[in-house]
DNA sequence: TGAACGTATGAATTAATGTTCATATGTGTG
DNA sequence: CACACATATGAACATTAATTCATACGTTCA
């Protein structure tokens, strides 16, 4: 039985995130992870739009794409706008332009 | 019942990635959606490590670590360098640190 | 060749997640 | 106010996925 580390994997060690911040990490990443939430924020990319428009363009249940957006808005990705009955969503992450055109680009290849 | 769409919306409809490459995408994006992957990738950032290496590192089953990396090597992001009785994996993906950074930013927010 | 070590893998279990269905909430309009 | 429309949400169901356990495979060395 080998519980010892060589220098090396010592160093190792320093790199990885604590447990938390290794959990929000995949939290956040985990959102990511899911076809349905993908395309939504393809949709935003340019534009605001409206749960109906969203579900009819990814010819699905306005009920799937509430929950998906609810997830989205929870984890501050989208933002909402209310004007009338309609709920407009929009991007509120920098970071979601680089992580898909990332992992875009590893697919590509 | 709406089945049409105003002209903004069909623009979005455009930058909506088709289903086979939405799939991919989020298969690959997938990967990074579970902790013990994250710390893993994070112990591999500046060097190789054989599994019972990152096993004992992250306090976890030499069975978890191996099959978790399997899906890496599988989706290939990490390599494997054969010696001995030991099996060396390395990082085999430039866009791993960009998604891995992008994704510690935005939670550091 | 047998024993120890390192790794891989199939099966089972448990936990997490996405979608659907039904329904509630909220808004505008006749 | 009644009704249509837009969205949100809880519960149920189905699917996926992560970990553990047991074990097999491969390598080194005495």
């Amino acid at each position: 039985m080998k519980n010892y580390l060589c220098d090396y994997a010592q160093k190792a060690e320093k790199n990885i995130p604590d447990d938390t911040t290794a959990s929000e990490l995949a939290d956040f990443l985990k959102i990511f992870a899911d076809m349905t939430r993908i395309k939504i924020l393809y949709a935003l990319l340019d534009m605001e739009l409206c749960v109906h428009d969203i579900a009819t363009i990814l010819n699905m249940e306005q009920s799937a794409i509430s929950h998906q957006l609810r997830v989205l808005r929870q984890n501050k990705l989208v933002k909402v706008r209310k004007e009338g009955k309609s709920s407009y969503y929009s991007l509120n992450d920098s970071h979601i332009h680089e992580i898909l055109i990332r992992g875009y680009e590893h697919i590509s290849e």
